[in-house]
DNA sequence: ATTATTGATGTAAGCGCTTACAAATAGGGT
DNA sequence: ACCCTATTTGTAAGCGCTTACATCAATAAT
């Protein structure tokens, strides 16, 4: 006798309570619209039964899930790791659950993740980077989910963004480079097709270039993917070209690890024989030795901004701004004058 | 005219495809419980109208989400990383999706994830290491949701869990440290209360002392949580004991980072003054210098067969079998012998 | 020709929750 | 006393899907 044990239903606890379910429903959703006594009594049949609301249902009557997704190229380095719990504290802060998937860099996955957060029922996207195709907007405006795209700004995009400029922070550090008198200048990038931010780092090191009156073509470019063994690659290639570069400029802190690791077991000087710089500022940029040179980004300012701005977008407060977030340049130990 | 531009449902691709909402759900679910033509009259629909299910729905519907949550203690450091990104791609190809968050090494946030995972409906869990109370075991029962343990093999345990013994690996590098004659050795420690991981790990070493005919009690050990800035400051503290430690045995390759830039910062060179250890082999540990002996775990298998191994159960193919994955020491430059 | 069998499709009953609306109760003003 | 408003609670209609069961047609077996 006794009934089966299974998970316990709004309903169990309704009539635990003696109340019907609509009440139960509204002490767990507004409990100020329920008299104390009734919520209290309510409160001890959920205690006892141990209840916990089914969620798919919640969101299903209640077309709201208080869930925002986020998609991300990749979890594998620690690039976005940092910017992204920022956002998931502020997101919590503010009652709503984080929803992670990655697209290992990949338009076509990126859609596919986009499709099963919105069927998942997410209540806002955050998206990295601005280079999409047009009809994941078209879709995600059908479906009503506003998307925020985050590691870059631009005023220019009709999409609202919360980042920094890739093109000025990086510019800015080439600026430096090049004031520290190196003129043979390499850069290891990331992809840079359908990423503007690994376009925008490149575009900042060619402005600087021209802006000194450097001749930009003589930039020595690799693009390769954001692995430290990538970088490490790159390094062996770029110190093979005659004449060997003396400043190497990473797109990020990873290929600046790499390209780091790689001069070790070269023999080569870092920065006494070569110089380099990485950008974005992770840990991994002070563990590194020589500590790296780079551009500090603010991920946790970054993170709290766009969780904010994305739910004022989800509840309607806001149309969706755009938001600049300044950067900073780091000076530590990997990049030294070049007399000659 | 035209109705407002909103989300297709399922009712909206059986009216333009011309049958019933069962047969559409029959196309998208057993394809081949349906006929060729009708079929591609329904496909052809779904792609026209742009319809992707609503998850919840079938959820709902269904009780079956194939989705599978893992709760890891952080996503801050790599030490995961690895280990879930197979675990994740093992889902994937399995048809799965995972939902992973993270609890801070807290309990109560733990059992607050799983709540959240189980109301989500999940199928299966992922946890980490066997401590935790048995309240949370029976909630899962009771929602009958099967559980995973893995990082940690217990053949002991009730549960099933899919990793590696703690204890031994530890074991064996401090076998080997004491081989290459250090006798006043130390350890930096994570948190061992409620974390049968990191306990595992101190009783390695105590066990490999004993074994060795050296006092167990011998040994400085030092809990602290798992970060780079802890394991430098654990380090400090422990090169003013006198008489001074000769080998720093630590916890993770993330203590063990920290250690080694404290060493650093403090002008003491590894390995010629003090040898230190890490353990995981995550990408940091060769990045480092100098590059740390350490044990490596096999993540990536690890991850694969837990994904394997918890499929298998949610399918009711498995009760639960417990699967044991080999470590091996990896000899870097860190360790250096000890004469005297 | 008749009936049994098989396979494709339709019908409709939920899944567990939220919420518009209705109902009931309790004051407040006259 | 009366009516009006405000507050608390109940009633019941879905939300979009899956699936047991019913139906129907086509084929095989008698």
């Amino acid at each position: 006798m006794g009934k089966t044990r299974s998970a316990p239903t709004l309903n169990d606890v309704a009539e635990a309570a003696g109340v019907s379910t609509a009440t139960v429903s509204r002490c767990l959703n507004s409990p100020d619209r329920v008299i104390e006594a009734t919520r209290q009594r309510v409160m001890d049949a959920v205690e006892s039964l141990g209840y916990t609301p089914n969620f798919a249902a919640r969101v299903m009557a209640a077309k709201r899930s208080f869930t925002i997704g986020a998609i991300i190229p990749t979890m594998d380095n620690a690039i976005f790791a940092r910017g992204l719990q920022a956002f998931q504290d502020q997101l919590r802060e503010d009652g709503y659950t984080l929803l992670v998937s990655s697209s290992a860099y990949d338009p076509e996955a990126e859609r596919e993740q986009i499709r099963t957060l919105v069927a998942r029922g997410a209540d806002g996207l955050l998206l990295i980077g601005h280079a999409r195709d047009a009809g994941i907007y078209e879709y995600l405006e059908r479906h009503q989910v506003p998307s925020l795209v985050a590691w870059s700004y631009d005023p220019e995009a009709q999409r609202p963004s919360v980042g920094f400029s890739n093109a000025d922070a990086m510019c800015e550090l080439a600026q430096s480079v090049i004031a520290a008198g190196h003129r043979r200048i390499a850069m290891i990038s990331g992809i840079t097709e359908g990423n503007d931010r690994a376009q925008g780092r490149v575009e900042g090191v060619r402005r600087a270039m021209a802006d000194s009156g450097l001749d930009a073509n003589t930039l020595a470019l690799i693009e390769t993917d954001y692995e430290i063994e990538r970088g490490a690659e790159a390094f062996r290639q770029l110190m093979a070209f005659v004449p060997r570069p003396t400043a190497v400029m990473c797109g990020n802190d990873v290929l600046a690890a790499g390209a780091l690791r790689e001069a070790g077991r070269l023999g080569i000087r870092v920065p006494e024989q070569v110089s380099v710089t990485g950008f974005d500022d992770i840990e991994l940029a002070e563990i590194v030795s020589p500590a790296l040179t780079t551009v500090h980004v603010p991920h946790r300012e970054m993170g709290r901004k766009a969780a904010r701005e994305l739910t004022a977008m989800v509840e309607g407060k806001s149309e969706g701004r755009s938001i600049c977030i300044g950067t900073k340049l780091v000076n530590r130990c990997s990049l030294a004058e070049q007399h000659g």
